[in-house]
DNA sequence: ACGAATCGTAAGCGACGACTTACGGTAAGT
DNA sequence: ACTTACCGTAAGTCGTCGCTTACGATTCGT
């Protein structure tokens, strides 16, 4: 649920590959698996871990049960990079102005 | 050196305790591991870790090597995942206008 | 020059996770 | 009603990863 689970999640090439095949749109387990190098019920699994972080979201329709990427927990690991990342520059230039100001005694 | 790096490296908890102790700014080996759960070692080995991903700087002064956070590590996984939000939110309106349009027949 | 401090590396161990096969359950087709 | 298709779950195996202890190398202090 939290930014955590989605780093961890997106931590498997496997997984990533499944978000990759998501980019385009909204596909069944099936259409997922199809042509990937592990078994369905593999795919099952690393789907069930990739919605319990909150990327992913389903909608079963008849038969079967369409994934579809869920930009809200893509952005929620988005913010924590940009305060990561805005904190990293801070440090940064702070660091650098200390050095330039003459830290030599 | 890729993005998948940096993914795997914050993957682990322990490692994001290292970030999150550098984001104030750089420090050196000693000054992170203490007080925290785990062994000097340990600690040094998240930092082969996360150098290697490109997310560490190290610069060896004297006796001991400070670490900082290297914002262009940061910034390559912000990249990533800045594109995969857009390609998200591209197939999540697509979707919706597609529902909307009247998908009966 | 000698002792202490700081840090990286090697070896070994335990635990978590990714995968497979087997099975059950629900919906669609005839 | 029966068969087929689609999918999730359970149990078990095997590799990988994070941790510890032990050791060696380099630098500072006196």
């Amino acid at each position: 649920m939290a930014y955590q689970d989605a780093i961890t999640a997106l931590a498997d090439p496997t997984r990533r590959v499944i978000i990759d095949r998501l980019r385009a749109g909204p596909l069944p387990v099936g259409a997922i698996a199809d042509g990937m190098g592990v078994s369905r019920p593999a795919v099952s699994q690393h789907l069930k871990v990739l919605s319990d972080a909150g990327l992913l979201s389903v909608t079963p329709t008849g038969n079967r049960r369409v994934y579809a990427i869920s930009p809200d927990g893509v952005d929620e690991l988005r913010r924590y990079l940009d305060t990561l990342w805005d904190d990293a520059l801070a440090a940064f230039a702070r660091a650098a102005e200390e050095k330039a100001k003459g830290n030599s005694t």
